[in-house]
DNA sequence: ATTCTGAATCGA
DNA sequence: CGATTCAGAATA
């Protein structure tokens, strides 16, 4: 590609001018330019010279050659924090397929926060004394306009630009002309936001144990040789991990340098920013949802200046500029929330990676159940694994039981609660000890089973579980193959198949039932959709105001419940079956967390796990605590299946309203891809098929590079530029998802 | 955001 | 008709 022509972003804060414009490169900077720079250009009818940002080149243009303006200069300065995040917005946008302005949105996260930081005024600038006089000119000469900002102005002395414009209707061209008249003057005032920072006592560190010293020794020793390594820090659930993080934060600090933590937005509570807060006092700034636009602005502003030397934030807050990063930590690194559902699908954990390679600072990854990419990146030498084994204070492991819901079912059991787990309920009611019923049911989408083998209706191409229609057809979401739905289990003949549904009314109505006299919170989307109701259900519970508390995966993130001696998961099997090739592992780190909430006290706890796969891997090893073994088992299967990490896949996702459209333009992409030699699976119908009048398909391709899945996406949009049905069909891509589609 | 354009409005 | 005002479009 050559580089006749520049596009750049001339002002990215201001929504209308979000867009690229091109530009003439003048021959003697040819050499000299590049992507990321600021250069200045003349811009608008009168050639104003304004900055802008060299965001990509091109060999020719798409508008006429005499309205192509040439770019004036290359602005000295070197690299700001903004051509940083240029830099990084442009890996986005080859990494994760996204237009340049949609890169650039989600890295600077700036826009109208600029106009609201200052207050415009306008200010008389004549004595007011001649005012009169001249507001009786105004009048005779019928210049309403200026006669009203006029009155406004002897009677107040100075208004507002957003009341001028609004109440007194004043355009920006009579303000214009009453200042070349030398009649008013504008003036901008500038204040910031104090979000109450409430004062803090700074607490000294806890001596670090053995282990997590070695590690801290490590990394101070890197340090000192300038290496910035990835580590990927496995430690079991209350191994002290945190401490780990701030050791390390406080050694980059030491060196003049500032630290990124991201944390799950839902694990992003007070007591966790509170452990921060204590360490760091008032270095510490904190990102969150709850933060108003111009909030956000200002942190992003106070580390911009230094003023700041370690921001806690969600995904987002990874793009905080800070002029010297040394380190980015993100703990539980495994979190689907750590990929973004809007375009651009960037990861959180990989943009980290790369963030941190091109400011030369350091990543810890941290988490009990380490995603399978990071534990493979780090068994084969690309991170560097540490590992925490020992348990902090004497915490032990809780006691594991794996019941089998199919011998239940044999013994004329139909409750939803096994005998193991009836027996300890009751034991606990008895004893006053509280307990969690946890209903592990995200990506479940009807699978079939047999209620007395626990045979799963699979797809014999995919190896994922196949999905009821109502049609009364099974359908493999990954491939469209379809199946009459069977009358009896193929496996043993049983009758007892069918759709597998438990909803946490349901439990909640059955616990009534068979424990009359039990007091339950129930937590799922219906009862946490008021804001802080989330928040209140857990306190309620940790206050002993209930016995059982029954939730989604909601209840097992953070909070620690001393008096939480029992864990019941109902039904193991649902995320299991979940029709993507992630269920195994949410499933072990849905049941190694789960498990992991009780016995955090001194009482000691016991785990029931029901299911109707006991010999399932991801059971097994949860029960057992044991990521290694889950990791080999899973490890084989995603190399067996060629999914990734092992393999590298691209969801191409296409909806519109025409489902005749829809097919035509996926089955022709799908053609494509074919014709260059890709492993192409689909198109297929979406598992929502149809959502809003919307028909959705989805192509999925595996490759062993990922370079070559960049490659198909670049063909793909190509190629979409020249389909007139583009205009009503939307067409979304997705690399190594974390959803199902 | 800023500048420019063209249509609308007002008083003569 | 001219001066002025105002809303909308374009910016490469």
């Amino acid at each position: 590609m050559g580089k006749l022509y520049a596009d750049i972003i001339i002002d990215i804060s201001h929504e209308a001018l979000d867009r690229v414009f091109s530009y003439k490169v003048p021959f003697s900077l040819r050499e000299e330019i590049q992507i990321g720079q600021q250069v200045a250009v003349p811009f608008g009818r009168g050639n104003h010279e304004r900055k802008g940002f060299v965001v990509g080149f091109s060999d020719k243009t798409d508008y006429e050659e005499d309205k192509v303006k040439e770019i004036i200069r290359i602005e000295p300065g070197g690299v700001t924090a903004e051509s940083r995040m240029l830099n990084l917005a442009y890996w986005i946008r080859e990494h994760y397929g996204s237009t340049m302005i949609q890169a650039l949105r989600t890295v600077l996260p700036v826009q109208e926060k600029m106009n609201r930081k200052s207050s415009r005024w306008i200010e008389l600038k004549i004595d007011p004394v001649h005012g009169p006089a001249l507001l009786e000119e105004y009048f005779g000469r019928h210049y309403t306009a200026k006669a009203r900002l006029l009155a406004a102005l002897l009677d107040q002395n100075r208004i507002s630009w957003d009341q001028a414009s609004h109440q007194l209707k004043i355009s920006k061209s009579t303000v214009d002309a009453m200042v070349r008249e030398d009649v008013i003057r504008v003036v901008t005032e500038y204040y910031y936001r104090n979000p109450n920072q409430e004062m803090i006592s700074r607490e000294a560190p806890v001596p670090l144990n053995q282990e997590q010293q070695d590690l801290i020794d490590e990394f101070r020793q890197d340090l000192m040789r300038e290496e910035h390594k990835v580590y990927l820090l496995h430690g079991v659930t209350g191994s002290g991990k945190t401490e780990v993080y701030l050791a390390a934060i406080e050694e980059v600090i030491k060196r003049g340098e500032q630290a990124i933590v991201l944390i799950p937005e839902i694990a992003l509570t007070y007591q966790t920013v509170q452990r921060f807060t204590k360490r760091f006092g008032d270095r510490v700034s904190i990102l969150n949802s709850r933060l108003s636009k111009g909030e956000k602005y200002d942190q992003w502003l106070r580390a911009k200046q230094g003023d700041v030397d370690v921001i806690i934030g969600p995904r987002s807050a990874l793009f905080v500029p800070f002029p010297n990063l040394g380190l980015i930590v993100i703990d539980e690194e495994h979190e689907s929330s750590y990929k973004s559902e809007q375009t651009p699908k960037y990861h959180a954990r990989e943009t980290a990676i790369q963030k941190a390679s091109m400011e030369g600072a350091s990543v810890i990854l941290g988490s009990a159940t380490p995603s399978v990419e990071s534990y493979k990146n780090a068994l084969e030498g690309r991170y560097c694994l540490w590992e925490l084994t020992k348990r902090a204070q004497n915490a032990v492991l809780p006691r594991v039981y794996i019941e089998d819901l199919r011998e239940e079912l044999k013994a004329g059991n139909r409750s939803i609660f096994s005998r193991k787990l009836r027996q300890l309920m009751e034991d606990r009611l008895a004893k006053g000890e509280q307990m969690m019923l946890f209903l592990n049911r995200r990506g479940y989408a009807g699978f079939v089973s047999c209620r007395s083998c626990g045979h799963v209706m699979e797809c014999p191409h995919c190896d994922v579980s196949m999905t009821y229609h109502r049609e009364g057809m099974l359908k493999c979401h990954y491939c469209g193959y379809e199946l009459p739905m069977p009358k009896t289990c193929p496996e043993c003949g049983s009758p007892y198949i069918g759709t597998f549904g438990l909803g946490t009314q349901k439990v909640e109505s059955a616990i009534y039932k068979e424990f009359p006299q039990a007091r339950v919170l129930r937590m799922d989307m219906d009862t946490t959709r008021k804001k802080h109701s989330y928040e209140e259900i857990l306190k309620a519970f940790s206050k002993g105001e209930a016995d059982i508390l029954v939730g989604t995966q909601m209840i097992v993130k953070g909070h620690d419940y001393a008096n939480v001696t029992l864990v019941g998961i109902l039904a193991a099997d649902l995320s299991l079956h979940a029709n993507d090739y992630r269920a195994g592992e949410r499933t072990f780190q849905l049941l190694t967390q789960a498990a992991g909430r009780a016995g955090r006290g001194d009482k000691g706890g016991e785990v029931v796990i029901q299911t109707y796969s006991p010999e399932h891997y991801s059971i097994v090893a949860a029960a057992k605590q044991d990521y290694k073994e889950f990791y080999q088992q899973e490890i084989g299967y995603r190399s067996l299946m060629k999914y990734p990490p092992v393999w590298q896949m691209l969801v191409i996702f296409f909806s519109g309203r025409q489902e005749e459209e829809v097919r035509d333009l996926s089955q022709k992409a799908a053609d494509i891809l074919k014709r260059m030699e890709f492993l192409v699976i689909g198109p297929g119908e979406a598992s929502l098929a149809r959502m809003k009048d919307q028909y959705r398909r989805v192509i999925y391709i595996k490759d062993a590079d990922y370079q070559n899945l960049i490659r198909a996406k670049d063909e793909i949009e190509r190629w979409l530029e020249q389909q007139d049905e583009k205009r009503n069909i939307l067409v979304n891509f997705d690399f190594n998802p974390m959803n199902s589609y």
